[in-house]
RNA sequence: GCCCCUGUAGCUCAACAGGACAGAGCGUCGGCCUCCUAAGCCGAAUGUCCAGGUUCGAGUCCUGGCAGGGGUACCA
């Protein structure tokens, strides 16, 4: 529909008299919204006012002239300029029927677009190092980054989600030594101990930064009962590491489960090395005269693509670097050779969710692509940053740490407020924004949670349409034109946005959009249910209203399935 | 010091690539169940951190402050 008002829109200014030369018609943008205001009409458009300038006319004028040429269009009930300059279309009432009829017809598909159509799309997530249990922290990424994946899915793109990690660094090392110091307590209880800063008694041998998590006594346990004493004499602590990370993922595993969240491929760090990748980045590199090596480090030249460092005003250029003098990488180097892969694997899109303190490697990464694989391949590079989760419990933010652990797993959380509503609380905002989470609250006013109210919308739904096939009633073949009631008239509206809702809120990679626009379904709804029966009415009007309220379910299940928020036919 | 993100109602957050009187939830106050789920509906109150600027129009863009978070590492 708005492609064909644009068009006539494009026609109209054509016909202008005394034209610009340089004006181009064709080439103008028409941009529709939904105004806030119902008063304003169903689609509004603003060109006039845009176009005021170039044409160097009143806009009103203008709007005038456009406005005439669109009450001809089909589906248009009424076109009126407002305001400034504001072009408001009513829609006419049997092209809403249609296209309502048109979305019962898709019914469990209603809502995919084609954008993405034959094109592929790779989604990095979670991707935590398997140290420990996931936290509150990994599942606002993990939870974006599958909904994410959801939207991409439902824009037409075939979507793979990774989930990357290093189990080869100083981390995994720290957590097998810190495996071991606890075997070595367990063998031997009266071994000397040590007391941390924090207060945390520990076996000598306990490493000063590490892990303090229960799972990590688990893990000794457990060895002690396969090998008995049979590792005191291992060389180093790969047998203990090797064992934390076999536990520690199938703990990730079960949790990402029950979170919904299902991954397609596992990448590990390690596969660029063992392929050469990592070590090809620094010869290419170098053979490009970007990379070198200074004080036993490899330094990538990031000052010549154009990072710097400001200090007191003055800008230097500011190099990163790639190899440390002990031989180790930084992360930038895998990152580099991991993006490349990602790109030779052939996909259109690839998407990578970040917690806010990747900020600044995000760059790096993205020159050495740039540099290395061209600009078409960077740009196809797209990074979702979202910032932290403060956990607040009773009124206090609460510091997490993993070593520590003084953290809450999503697990725990889980258990507190459950599933679907952990979703939803990690998706209702925007990914920019700081999220607070108080605990103490998600945990005792859990039912009055928003989650609950869309829930509770498809139950309600649901339940009429039990009792109305009881009653034997039918949607099918019903007269959508007798929905005539002002709230079932605007509940069809609401319907219709969808898949341009689904479309914006992938364009942005942002979930709240969804979940912000099912709670105004979810309200509509409500509304309509106030004012329009439907069992007891007669049979016409009750299966009308029955189509719409069938209507409504399948946009509340499919937007709560996008979201991975169970939709429930009772509650 | 410098860079990035954020600052909107008492609290937590929306506001669709600047658009027409800034919206929800929770909380507060007041109404609504002889009728399909009251986990609901209806009504009331409280407002864009501060100072400039651009624009027909600014919560949105620019400049300068102030506040919180994150970076600025041969840690991830």
């Amino acid at each position: 529909m708005e492609d064909t008002l644009a068009q006539h829109i494009r026609a109209a200014l054509a016909q202008l008299p005394d034209l610009p030369a340089e004006f181009d018609p064709q080439a103008v943008a028409v941009e529709f919204q939904t105004p806030n205001n119902p008063e304003h009409g169903d689609l509004a458009t603003n060109v006039a006012l845009q176009l005021a300038k170039p044409l160097r006319r009143a806009p009103r004028q203008i709007a005038e002239a456009v406005a005439s040429a669109l009450g001809s269009v089909e589906g248009v009930a009424e076109v009126e300029v407002a305001g400034p300059g504001f072009i408001n279309v009513r829609l006419a009432k049997d092209y809403v029927t249609a296209a309502l009829a048109e979305l019962l017809g898709q019914g469990e598909r209603y809502g995919r677009v084609l954008d993405g159509e034959g094109k592929t799309a790779i989604v990095e997530y979670v991707s935590a190092n398997p140290t420990g249990p996931l936290t509150v922290g990994h599942g606002r990424n993990a939870v974006l980054g599958d909904t994410v994946a959801n939207l991409l899915e439902w824009t037409g793109y075939a979507v793979t989600r990774e989930y990357y990690f290093n189990d080869a660094g100083r981390q995994m090392r720290v957590l097998g030594e810190s495996v071991r110091a606890r075997y070595e307590q367990l063998l031997n209880p009266e071994m000397p101990q040590k007391t941390l800063e924090d207060g945390t008694v520990v076996p000598a041998s306990f490493p000063d930064d590490g892990y303090r998590g229960e799972y990590v006594a688990d893990v000794a346990r457990q060895l002690v009962e396969a090998h008995g004493e049979g590792l005191h004499e291992a060389k180093d602590e790969t047998p203990f590491k090797q064992a934390a990370e076999k536990a520690v993922f199938a703990e990730i595993e079960a949790t990402l489960q029950r979170l919904g969240v299902e991954m397609d491929e596992h990448f590990n760090e390690r596969t660029v090395y063992d392929s050469g990748a990592v070590w090809n980045v620094v010869e290419e590199l170098t053979k490009r005269d970007l990379a070198y090596e200074k004080n036993g480090a490899t330094w990538f030249a990031t000052g010549k693509l154009g990072k710097v460092e400001t200090r007191d005003g003055a800008e230097t250029p500011k190099d990163t670097v790639l190899v440390k003098a002990t031989g180790e990488p930084t992360y930038r180097l895998p990152d580099i050779a991991y993006h490349l892969d990602k790109l030779a694997r052939g996909f259109d899109r690839i998407v990578d969710v970040f917690g806010a303190d990747h900020i600044a490697t995000v760059p790096d990464v993205i020159r050495g692509v740039r540099v290395l694989a061209g600009d078409e391949a960077a740009d196809r590079i797209e990074v979702l940053i979202y910032q932290f989760v403060t956990l607040v419990r009773s009124g206090q933010p609460v510091k997490m740490s993993t070593r520590k652990a003084t953290y809450v797993t999503l697990d725990e959380l889980m258990d507190e407020v459950g599933e679907d509503v952990t979703r939803f609380f990690f998706l209702m905002r925007s990914p920019g924004t700081h999220l607070e989470f108080d605990l103490d609250l998600a945990k005792e006013a859990s039912e009055k949670n928003p989650v609950f109210y869309l829930q509770y919308a498809h139950a309600r739904i649901a339940s009429i349409l039990r009792k109305a096939t009881d009653a034997g009633l039918s949607a099918e073949g019903a007269d959508l034109a007798l929905l005539s009631h002002e709230s079932a008239v605007s509940l069809i509206k609401e319907l219709l946005r969808f898949p341009d809702e689904i479309r914006a809120a992938a364009e942005a990679m942002g979930p709240h959009k969804l979940a912000t626009y099912l709670r105004e379904v979810a309200s509509a709804f409500s509304q309509f249910y106030r004012d329009c029966r439907i069992l007891g009415e007669p049979e016409d009007v009750a299966s009308a209203r029955l189509a719409l309220a069938t209507a409504t379910r399948t946009v509340l299940a499919n937007g709560l399935a996008i979201l991975g928020i169970s939709a429930p036919q009772e509650m």
